[in-house]
DNA sequence: GACAAGAGATACGTC
DNA sequence: GACGTATCTCTTGTCA
């Protein structure tokens, strides 16, 4: 039998010198031969283990192979080889010169062409062939008597045929390695691959697919993300396919005489060892140790201290050069947060510092850029004179983070006055999808680049200011919704401030009592189950639902190939299986617990006791604030064990939660919007809304509405805010499309004029390519003339609804302005802290209750003049959820 | 290879 | 229609 050992030198030897990694092996002379021991253990645990009657080992060549020939970023990407590696070489192959073991290296072709020429040829010479080596690519060369003898981690080998290599890797045939390579890439030989793919969804793609060649020709049947990364790098696959490809044609000739194992050149290898210090294998071989030529123990090794284990030298690295760090002269000194950065800018192009100008001050009105990001450039302290500059109501303040400077400045009690303008939300209203970053913006409007730091970034913001104002005022005519976002800039920033108190025993105990519930569904589920999974999975529960217990032969699927275990999708199934309501409550119970009730006690400030959202201005598309850390906004209020949650938010102690939400102002901007007289009438005339519209629209008195007809009518009016479809009409209702379009004809019937609204602002969108709240704010919709229909419908619906959620939030805004303004000037203690789109929720002292209703529910009526009378619904209590 | 960080998907809370 | 957060799963980068 003959049997041939192939090595891949370099892949064995980076693998050796990683392993060696934490213990390095150092000579004496401070030599790192890590590599070159792990190397030689490695290669003569292989001749013991394989028993070889031939050997060779292949070396990578120097220079360019032709896969760089092809690829010239190939070899560029490559990672240098650590310095001991290539030092490694030259001593390996004296070794195996010492040991005669053949070495082979090719021009032009890597050590894995060498082996698969020879494991092919070998192979038709009627040999075994054991190939050494980690690395995956050679799984393409395995067939019954070619198989990789790869090295395990935790010592010795594993031998792989074919169905080993199969297995592992979860494919059908060796060949599909290669297709599996081109998709996943492999950092360790610079196959770039499919960016974004990885082992799990390439084997699932292989699974589909069989290769690259009817992936790539079959690219439509996949959805989503994944599509776009296939399409997207068709070359990069088929490239990496190509370097994944091992070569079994090298030109080279097998004389098996060569390989035979030969005797070892015995003092050869001896003289090598020796100058390694590599004394256990001088043992192994009975060599005697010259110990005239030992080398000196190095000066630094102490008296009396000795190596316990020759093996592992002591590693004598020498102490690293310690840098000098001395401050650079020049250079702005570092600030901490208690200090904030001001740069005054006169009329040049950059910032100049502060304490140069307070004479200047004196005579000329100036613009005050801030920035408090901790690493101001220009050192102040917060003095008088500056507490002057930034309290004067006549000196315009520009930033491009404003609401946090006010609140820093707000906590070392100075209060940012006058006029701001922060380049951020100004651009968010030139352009409300895009990105407002000052770098970015100084690249889009200034064709400059802004660096991070504050000096660019204020000097940016200050030629951004003129610059934004010009773009605003060449699109905007009348309104002036930039004033009132300004304005609003300290409002939130104080309603963020004054925080919202939790009842943490509240809390608390609903958690306990949760967490039972919690654990009591959970063994339920796994019971009734039959195995043992993650519920907080969707995957698994997809697969226990439908593989397991096969409650839904023709199950959903999600694009990436899920199972769809949505609410929807599991009320559904709760019919067929006890387990499905479990889950149901399980899911609810838990998003309960993690979102918000173990969430919100841990965000509380432990200074203020409260909890401080922060509201961003400058992220819908729409115009609204959203609300995060926590998210105030989405406090559950439907479920029953969801309004423990928000009897949880109480007010302070002597005062009460008061609360004020807008009446159906959506509905009121659509009767407003579309001057539909039935709308504008039901409105003017105080009726049940929904009521009236069902009326309307099955002809019938508004007494004799019934409940489902009520509740119909009320998704129908929700439908044509969002500008909702049959479709979705249809889900919502859990009826078919036939039914919600017939519910949609009736509803177009009845009020004619909101149908023509819709087409109206439809065009308008295809026309100017944006619509407009009541106030000027825009939204550009660029699909609006899109040739795929769904993408199409969806703009159109934008066009429909941006207009209506944006003039609610535009209204908003205007009373939350008015208000904050009239509780300042009125001096009272009452402070609004939250906003939920369209209510405002305040913090009132006792005796200022009926003033401060008075004054909210003023303002927010009469924020604007509409068509139909604006209703705000007021309610206090002792928490938010008796304030309803 | 092990581990952490980041990204994408999925599900679900609100208006 | 508009959001933000938790969780799982997978990919990618880093460190040996």
């Amino acid at each position: 039998m003959k049997r041939l050992l192939l090595i891949d030198a370099y892949a064995m030897i980076y693998r050796a010198y990683y392993a060696f990694m934490q213990h390095p092996r150092v000579t004496s002379f401070g030599q790192n031969t890590s590599a070159i021991y792990g190397f030689v253990i490695t290669l003569e645990d292989l001749l013991r283990k394989v028993q070889p009657t031939h050997i060779a080992v292949a070396f990578d060549p120097k220079g360019k192979t032709f896969r760089h020939e092809a690829f010239e970023a190939y070899k560029a990407q490559r990672q240098a080889t650590p310095e001991d590696i290539h030092a490694a070489v030259p001593y390996i192959k004296d070794i195996l010169s010492a040991m005669n073991i053949a070495t082979l290296e090719v021009a032009g072709f890597e050590a894995d062409d060498v082996i698969g020429t020879m494991s092919k040829k070998a192979e038709a010479e009627g040999f075994e062939v054991l190939m050494a080596t980690p690395d995956k690519d050679y799984g393409q060369l395995v067939t019954e008597n070619v198989h990789i003898y790869r090295p395990r981690h935790t010592g010795g080998f594993e031998d792989m045929g074919p169905k080993e290599v199969c297995a592992k890797y979860g494919i059908n045939s060796t060949a599909q390695i290669i297709d599996l390579l081109a998709l996943m890439g492999d950092s360790s030989d610079n196959i770039p691959g499919c960016k974004g793919v990885g082992e799990k969804t390439a084997v699932s793609l292989l699974q589909e697919f069989g290769n690259i060649e009817n992936l790539l020709a079959n690219t439509q049947q996949l959805k989503g993300a994944l599509r776009t990364k296939v399409e997207t790098q068709t070359e990069a696959i088929r490239f990496s396919y190509f370097l994944a490809t091992i070569r079994t044609d090298v030109p080279i000739d097998i004389e098996e005489e060569e390989f035979r194992c030969k005797e070892i050149n015995l003092p050869a290898l001896a003289a090598i060892y020796q100058s390694l210090e590599f004394r256990s294998l001088l043992k192994k071989y009975n060599i005697p140790q010259d110990e005239g030529s030992v080398t000196p123990v190095p000066a630094t090794k102490k008296q009396g201290e000795t190596d316990l284990f020759s093996e592992t030298a002591v590693a004598d690295v020498p102490a690293l050069t310690k840098l000098d760090v001395q401050p650079q002269e020049g250079l702005p000194p570092r600030i901490t947060d208690s200090w904030l950065g001001i740069a005054v800018v006169q009329g040049g192009t950059t910032p100049t510092p502060v304490r140069d100008l307070f004479s200047a001050l004196e005579e000329e009105p100036l613009t005050v850029y801030l920035t408090t990001d901790g690493t101001a450039i220009y050192k102040t302290d917060l003095n008088s004179s500056v507490k002057r500059l930034l309290e004067d109501c006549t000196i315009r303040k520009t930033g491009f983070d404003l609401k946090n400077d006010y609140k820093q400045l707000k906590k070392r009690g100075v209060i940012l006055k006058g006029e701001l303008y922060d380049t951020t939300v100004a651009h968010y209203l030139l352009q409300p999808e895009q990105r407002h970053e000052t770098d970015y913006l100084a690249e889009i409007y200034l064709h400059c680049a802004c660096e991070d730091t504050p000096a660019s970034k204020l000097a940016a913001a200050w030629r951004l200011c003129e610059r934004l104002q010009q773009e605003w005022k060449q699109q905007n005519a009348s309104y002036d919704i930039l004033s009132v976002e300004m304005q609003l800039i300290p409002v939130l920033a104080d309603m963020e401030t004054a925080g919202v108190k939790f009842d943490t025993q509240v809390l608390h105990e609903a958690s306990l009592h949760l967490k039972e519930e919690l654990d009591t569904l959970e063994k339920e589920i796994l019971q009734l189950s039959g195995t043992d999974f993650n519920i907080n999975s969707p995957r698994q529960v997809g697969d226990v639902l439908f593989e397991t217990l096969k409650l839904d032969p023709k199950a959903k699927r999600t694009k990436s190939g899920q199972y769809v275990t949505s609410e929807e999708v599991l009320q559904e199934l709760q019919s067929k299986h006890p387990i499905v309501e479990k889950i149901l409550d399980y899911r609810a119970i838990k998003k309960l617990l993690s979102t918000y009730v173990e969430a919100l006690p841990a965000m509380s400030d432990p200074v203020t006791g409260k909890v401080h959202t922060t509201y961003n201005q400058t992220i819908t598309a729409t115009g609204r604030l959203s609300s995060s850390n926590p998210n105030l906004q989405n406090l559950p209020i439907r479920s029953e064990r969801g309004k423990d949650i928000r009897r949880a938010v109480i007010p302070d102690k002597g005062c009460v939660f008061f609360s004020a939400d807008y009446s159906q102002i959506e509905l009121r901007l659509m009767a407003h919007f579309s001057q539909d007289e039935h709308l504008l009438q039901a409105f003017r005339e105080r009726q049940d809304i929904h009521a009236a519209t069902a009326a309307k629209i099955f002809g019938c008195p508004i007494e004799e509405v019934s409940k489902d007809m009520r509740r119909r009518a009320k998704t129908a009016n929700f439908g044509i805010i969002y500008g909702i479809s049959a479709f979705g009409l249809s889900q919502q209702l859990h009826s078919s499309r036939q039914e919600a379009k017939e519910l949609i004809d009736g509803y177009f019937a009845s009020f004619p004029r909101v149908m023509q609204y819709i087409e109206q602002q439809k065009q308008t969108a295809r026309e100017q390519g944006y619509v407009e709240t009541m106030f000027g704010r825009r939204r550009y919709l660029p699909d609006i003339n899109s040739r795929n229909a769904t993408v199409r419908n969806f703009a159109e619906r934008n066009a429909v609804n941006a207009p209506i959620q944006g003039t609610a939030a535009d209204i908003i805004k205007i009373a939350m302005v008015r208000i904050a303004k009239r509780l300042q000037e009125q001096h009272l203690r009452a402070r609004m802290i939250m906003q939920v789109h369209d209510e405002l929720n305040f913090n009132v002292p006792q005796e200022e209750l009926a003033q401060v209703r008075d004054i909210v529910k003023y303002e927010m009526e009469h924020a604007v003049e509409l068509r139909v009378p604006l209703v705000a619904d007021c309610g206090n209590g002792s928490n938010w959820l008796e304030a309803h």
